[in-house]
DNA sequence: GTCTATAAATAGATAGAC
DNA sequence: GTCTATCTATTTATAGAC
């Protein structure tokens, strides 16, 4: 593995891997093309099938390395121990910390999702498992404590992770139109005085950050026993 | 519209609509092949050509109406008046009901956040303008009256959005996991004795409805003004 | 390990008869 | 409105030289 010696750190395959991460995470793996991972790598397409199997060999292997780097920061945040609150909460900075981390992660994500499944293997829901049964277990710890209420873990890892895969995933669309016009490509550069750029869906700028600490006010507000949830409301 | 009026209630162009929305969920655009679209219709490709400009032409209609349906019940939810909780509770629900309404919409969404928007055109755009600018007047609204903390209304969406769609389009993957055995397609049946199912990632099933209500109690709590937060946490 | 072909299948789109 | 036939470009994958 370490045949070059620290020279030309980045070997074809590594190159390869990093493209295809990026063109997967653009276009899918049905709009991925070989040709244009081979090119983004700046090696020739046979290369391609000299270090991986095929196309959905090299996918899985990204996809595998993505879910098991996020369950590893998830079983590192429940080793560490504390309270289920703060468990939880170091849950959801993990999952968003992973998302910024590499950044063609959620994407790739999304699309498995809208997929089915179809390319999982076992080896990457087994990756899956490990962040949910974590996961399920501060669920538990806490609801023993009488902190949390009992909600089914599936449905408390929707509320994190959906709002944080939106909010990585839409964010290359958002700095998009938030500098477009409506008609995009074709950005006329007339002298002087600057065209209108009023985008049409007036995005406020959001950071990631603000959305993972809504991300957790409302999880941990909604596992709230209901004891707590009666003196709410004020007036 | 009407020109057979009734008979063969499903003409050509709505049979491959309804085709190409199930095809256009199921592998997205790229994985999407005009040639499936046809014969699921029970037409030839040619017909797609008639009916519509292109494959690109046909995905956006698709994808309009879906966005303008949405925006439409949401827009209703305002018209029908009631407190700004009362209003973002229905808009939850809305939300929801659209996507149990129309299978093909989570799927056809998530990948369309997860290719940029490339296949957005004005139109759709304004769709969904329409619903996040529906938010932002509920959420104006519940500020005015005391009720709401200021989040910007894009968190609030994604908030929102995020869970209800990963539960809605993981829905028929879920459905498969929870029956199948580590090698999927080749179902043996082996006389008598029933082989090990049990799912390697195990499921608990959940309905749409749990979701959307954490959904609803998730977003509510976490808008909660911060004097009403400061007398939770028993103990 | 890396390259130049090239095979073989499939894609979107159109022509033109009926 | 509906079909058959076909054009043209692109795609995954491989053979084989260096």
């Amino acid at each position: 593995m370490v045949s070059k010696l620290r020279r030309d750190a980045a070997g074809s395959r590594t190159r390869l891997r990093a493209a295809a991460a990026e063109e997967f995470a653009a276009r899918g793996f049905a709009g991925a093309t070989v040709d244009r991972i081979a090119a983004h790598a700046r090696v020739t397409k046979a290369m391609v099938y000299y270090h991986f199997a095929s196309k959905a060999a090299l996918y899985r292997e990204i996809l595998h390395d993505f879910f098991a780097a996020a369950a590893s920061r998830v079983v590192d945040v429940r080793a560490a121990g504390g309270s289920a609150e703060a468990q939880l909460g170091a849950f959801i900075r993990a999952i968003n910390e992973t998302a910024l981390a590499e950044p063609r992660f959620p994407p790739m994500w999304l699309r498995e999702i809208a997929d089915g499944g179809r390319h999982l293997d076992v080896a990457i829901i087994r990756q899956m498992t490990r962040v949910l049964a974590t996961l399920g277990d501060i669920l538990a710890d806490g609801r023993s404590a009488g902190a949390f209420r009992d909600v089914p873990p599936l449905i408390v890892q929707f509320g994190i992770v959906g709002p944080l895969l939106l909010a990585a995933a839409t964010e290359p669309l958002r700095d998009r139109t938030a500098h477009e016009t409506s008609k995009p490509r074709h950005r006329r550069r007339v002298r002087g005085r600057r065209q209108d750029r009023r985008p049409l869906l007036p995005i406020p700028t959001i950071t990631r950050d603000a959305v993972a600490e809504h991300v957790q006010r409302m999880t941990l507000t909604a596992l709230q026993p209901v004891d707590a949830m009666t003196l709410r409301r004020p007036r």
